[in-house]
DNA sequence: TCCGCCATCTGTACCGATAAAGCCTGTATC
DNA sequence: GATACAGGCTTTATCGGTACAGATGGCGGA
């Protein structure tokens, strides 16, 4: 028994002689109605083939969706294979779990109209941003939209909840630790400073012009480290990379090569992520050169893979998935003390992929 | 200048003594109205501090969300770490993003009405059913729901698309393979056969009960290729384990231990993830025992990790970003023929951890 | 001069529900 | 016997838009 047309509340109290008011009680607060009755009405909405009040609908009047999304940088596709990402997620999802909200992920339709478009019309609660980009467009679109919203690893907005670590000191800490071993000879794995698809060694202009935020605070924590320690910035050979499409490990194996292949090969490099790391790793192994005995390496982020490799890698120790359930939990139940600004803490790992520069 | 009620395309309109369609208009559909007067509007409708019209509204009115679910198993927060349905996800989102949609985690609260309410209540406009269970119940709900849905690896049910590979196919290479290699004395390291928790020998009893159908097909796969070589089933030792709260590698590292540390120890395993054989790869170096030596080890799903471990895992590859991409299309561009079913091929990759039994 | 057409707007109906208040009727209270 | 109150159902007023069918006025063509 099948209705011609999709049927709906109204469709149903008619059908009963009740009012729609009532079918809808009976779904939503069965004391407001006899029992009998109820069980009346959800028998024939059931036989006419009704699937329930329509949730659109329903919200449009209550006003709460019951899901969050979440903003990337990257399209989606490439931020769930990026380990890092994955965690961030991983911890949000359990909030979100917890809570009972859907998690929309927005696809990140680079560059033009249709990203921005999406972020205006996807039917949320509100936003996590997870982009580190200054001048992200998006980001205007989603004040605009009125919608809260919590900054991940993103540059701050007054009046904004955010969530991140200090980037600047865990990348202090990482070249602290190569300097602590005696090295003096460096060469760093950098993200891209500029969205513009550039690879390649980074030059002043570009340090300059950095325009993410997380980008340009680990290079900066760097420069300081090594400066204090009287190294001269100019002779450090930084290595820019984009860790998107090709996937950050190979990268990272591209600039380790770039880095291990001229005269004058550093004895330490330090790398932005654990996946550039691993593709120095990778790099060093394809020329034989012995890690740590002949160059030391250091990652960022203490992914899963940064424990397993061989040899295991030295690198700074974030709590991702913290990360992502404390954005979670402000944008899902904001403090009532206002927008607050978390960074939590950065750690060393040692392992085995740093030593002592050979006497 | 802020209006103190939230400003609705009705609101601009009356500031500006045109009709609420010609708002509408000035942001749909700019062919309809001067150039001029959308200008005027737009500009108002900024000042007033109007986000656009609002998404819900006009989808209730439009039908279409834009956006797709997807359902697991599992809690999303689980999920997103197993390689497997992370890759499977990847390839789902890069469709999305091909077309414009969101993707929606739904939440798997495990057991009992929160997890179907929100499949109920999640606005979509379809869903990817990503669950092995016989009897889940959500299921009922999404055919109550009478929104369009795509199974993956999920019990096959009448026109309704189906998206998977050949599992019992997959199985008995993975077994043949090892057959052929001349090893007699097997163990299997399978998911568990039942929600209930158990984790230990598979039994008679929970073997019949079975109510997962790619834990089910894989087992009779590799039941099949052993007694087709006349080998006693009863003779092969099968440890269930839950791959869910703990972690898939290392209940493969428990099962593993399960297996070897009892006297006949099997010259093979056959897991049925990469996950769980790599767990098996790590309990056998714990014990000293050589891979592939003295044990040979197969297991499922070519994730990125199998190629990956010392030794490299021999496992039986599937095309999961195709799984995920192909059950996309078949949800958001349904073919006019209607309802498919599409089984991805399966292939045996041989790498270090399989070898001929030692004479 | 009259007609038809295009470019611009306006009006009317929904889309499918829920909140809040209202209206009976029967019953407990004093 | 009047008052209060609870149970059970209905009414009314939105929620915030968009589709579609007019209405209006200016203008070129016959």
């Amino acid at each position: 028994m099948v209705t011609k047309k999709r049927s709906t509340l109204e469709s149903i109290a008619r059908q009963l002689g009740v009012s729609k008011m009532t079918v809808s009680n009976a779904y939503n607060r069965p004391d407001q109605l006899s029992p009998e009755l109820r069980e009346r009405i959800l028998k024939a909405a059931h036989e006419l083939g009704y699937p329930g009040p329509n949730p659109l609908a329903r919200t449009l009047r209550r006003g709460r969706v019951g899901a969050i999304g979440m903003v990337f940088d990257e399209p989606v596709s490439f931020a769930i294979s990026d380990p890092a990402a994955a965690l961030i997620v991983r911890g949000l999802a359990s909030v979100c779990e917890a809570e009972r909200a859907g998690l929309l992920l927005v696809p990140g339709v680079p560059g033009g109209e249709a990203g921005i478009d999406l972020i205006r019309t996807a039917l949320v609660d509100g936003f996590i941003f997870y982009c580190d980009y200054e001048g992200d467009p998006r980001l205007d679109v989603l004040r605009d939209r009125g919608m809260p919203f919590v900054l991940v690893d993103a540059p701050q907005v007054a009046g904004v909840s955010w969530v991140g670590i200090d980037d600047r000191g865990g990348a202090r800490l990482a070249a602290q630790h190569l300097l602590d071993l005696g090295h003096r000879s460096f060469g760093i794995v950098s993200f891209d400073m500029v969205p513009d698809g550039y690879e390649g060694p980074l030059t002043p202009e570009r340090e300059k012009a950095g325009g993410f935020y997380v980008t340009s605070e680990r290079l900066a924590g760097y420069r300081e480290a090594l400066e204090a320690a009287g190294i001269d910035w100019t002779s450090v050979r930084t290595e820019e990379r984009n860790p998107g499409e090709g996937g950050a490990r190979d990268a990272g194996r591209r600039a380790g090569a770039a880095l291990l292949d001229r005269p004058g090969r550093p004895t330490a490099i330090l790398a932005m992520s654990d996946e550039f790391a691993l593709g120095v790793l990778r790099a060093a192994a394809e020329r034989g050169v012995d890690v740590p005995g002949q160059l030391s390496v250091v990652g960022f982020d203490d992914t899963p893979a940064a424990a397993a490799a061989e040899p295991s890698l030295t690198t700074i120790r974030q709590p991702h998935e913290l990360k992502g359930a404390t954005a979670g939990r402000l944008l899902l139940d904001p403090p009532a003390s206002g927008p607050q600004r978390v960074v939590l803490p950065t750690e060393l790992v040692v392992r085995a992929s740093s030593a002592s520069v050979r006497g």
